[in-house]
Order: structure tokens, then C-alpha cells, then sequence
DNA sequence: TTGATAGGTTCCATATGGAG
DNA sequence: CTCCATATGGAACCTATCAA
């Protein structure tokens, strides 16, 4: 909220007195700002540099007076900054901050705006936010496999876990797939397989002690899905251990 | 966000074989 | 023979995943 007041004052009321007064007039492309800053925001590198050089494009075409241009250019650097801010990414010390918009005015050519604009904002935000993503991919999906190793024995489901870690059970299937290289459930079921194989080696609990301790609801389907997997029955499973 | 789909689970009926 | 654990098959049902 605090955010969209700042930019009604700087950008909206601003423009607006500007454009009454018919003093001169700068042409902003605020759609593909706005593609721009979600492609940065989703992290896509390709999109957000094609997107700034469209940006660009339009303003260049359209400011044909150099000061004009300036004066766009420090309008995108405004919401730059603020995008920045927003996605709470720090690239630069406050004094520094204040000396960007002297820079503006020292460059030169149309490329030189673009690479500076590319090299100081753009790529190092999409970066970060690239960055930011994958730790929290990893811890994410740490997470799970922390809650399916130490929670096996209790119905597991995603939706459950989805709503414990406040994330949409979509969203957690597909960066867990994404990390893990297999799906939510797949990992669960094997994680069970491989305690049933340990199990049924190591210790004389009941085939059925074992499906209802791993949560199957009946035996008969605990023997079914072993099978499928090891391609012999638990029973058959336990007398090749102990015969070994 | 939604709907379709594939694959997994459950329920029910039934078979086999060992133990009492 | 009866009881129990183990094992299989088929149909209905459910759920995670994926693509649109």
C-alpha cells in the first residue's frame, strides 16, 4: 500500500501535471514496462533483456528530442528502483542510488543506455530472483523429504503437507518434481518400499504389521505393490534374506 | 485454475497351505 | 475341519500430475 501511494505521487500525479501544462510531453511504454517486470520477476533472463530493448525502442522512437529521452529514461529508472525495492533486492548503497540519475545523462548512445540499464538492473535482479528461487526450491523440497522421512508411518498426503508449509499443493508437486527428478508421491512410495525391505530383512514383524504400519489398508495391497516393485512377495522377499 | 488422464488404492471374492 | 496369513484378480474409485 505504502508502495502504490509513493508511485501515485511520483509517477501518476507527476505525469498528469505535466501532460496539462502541454509544456512537453514524454511517451511511455507502461505495457511492456509492465511485460518487462514480470518477466523479471518470473526470473526469465531472455524475456526481460528482450523486453528492455523494446522498452528502449519505443521511448527512442518516440522522445526524438535527446532531453526528452533523458527524462524517460529517468522515469524507467524510477520504477526500476522501485521494482527493486518491492522484490526487496538490494543492489546498490543509498549514495549510490542518489548518483544514478547523474549517470543517465552521461550516456551517450542508445546502446550505452541499454547496457548500462541491462548490466546494472535488469540481469543482476533476474539474477537474484533466479537465485532466490532455487534455495527455496531446495528448502522446500528439504522440507518434504524431512516430513515424509520422519512421518512415513502417518498418512502422508500432499494436500496435507501443501497446507502445512502454506504452499498450493500444485505449485509444491511441481518444484519437488522440479529438484528431485521424481514426483511427491513416487518418492513417498519408495521411501516406504525401501522400510519394508529393511524391515522384512531384519526383523520377524507380520507382513500384516508391516502394510498397516505404512499406512496400506489392507494387507492384500501392501502384497500387491511389493510385488509390482520387487517382482516377488514379501513373504518370498523375507525367506531369500534369511536363507542368505 | 481447471479438466483429463494414468496409475495407484480399495473393496470384495476367492485360493492355497500350514497349524491346531 | 477350522482358523489364519498370504496371495491373486477384477471392478470401482481416488488422486497426483500435466497440459491447456
Amino acid at each position: 500500500m505504502k508502495y502504490r501511494l509513493k508511485a501515485e505521487n511520483k509517477s501518476i500525479i507527476f505525469y498528469e501535471d505535466l501532460d496539462q501544462k502541454k509544456t512537453f510531453k514524454t511517451h511511455f511504454p507502461k505495457q511492456l514496462q509492465h511485460e518487462l517486470f514480470d518477466a523479471v520477476k518470473a526470473g526469465d533472463k531472455e524475456k526481460a533483456d528482450k523486453c528492455l530493448h523494446a522498452i528502449l525502442q519505443a521511448i527512442f522512437t518516440q522522445n526524438t528530442n535527446p532531453y526528452q529521452f533523458q527524462i524517460a529514461i529517468a522515469r524507467f529508472l524510477n520504477h526500476v528502483i522501485e521494482l527493486m525495492h518491492v522484490l526487496g533486492i538490494e543492489l546498490f548503497e543509498l549514495e549510490e542510488n542518489k548518483m544514478l540519475y547523474d549517470q543517465i545523462f552521461e550516456l551517450k548512445t542508445f546502446e550505452d543506455t541499454e547496457n548500462w540499464l541491462k548490466n546494472e538492473f535488469i540481469d543482476p535482479m533476474t539474477d537474484k530472483v533466479n537465485a532466490r528461487a532455487d534455495a527455496q526450491y531446495k528448502n522446500i523440497s528439504d522440507n518434504i523429504i524431512h516430513i515424509i522421512h520422519h512421518e512415513f508411518e502417518s498418512e502422508l498426503t500432499l494436500d496435507e503437507i501443501a497446507r502445512r508449509l502454506h504452499y498450493n499443493p500444485n505449485y509444491l508437486s511441481s518444484i519437488f518434481k522440479k529438484e528431485m527428478g521424481i514426483s511427491f508421491s513416487e518418492y513417498v512410495s519408495s521411501y516406504r518400499h525401501h522400510m519394508a525391505k529393511s524391515w522384512l530383512a531384519e526383523t520377524d514383524m507380520a507382513v500384516k504389521d508391516i502394510a498397516e504400519k505404512l499406512k496400506y489398508k489392507n494387507s492384500q495391497n501392501f502384497i500387491r505393490s511389493f510385488k509390482k516393485l520387487e517382482g516377488i512377495t514379501p513373504g518370498n522377499y523375507r525367506q531369500q534374506k534369511r536363507s542368505m
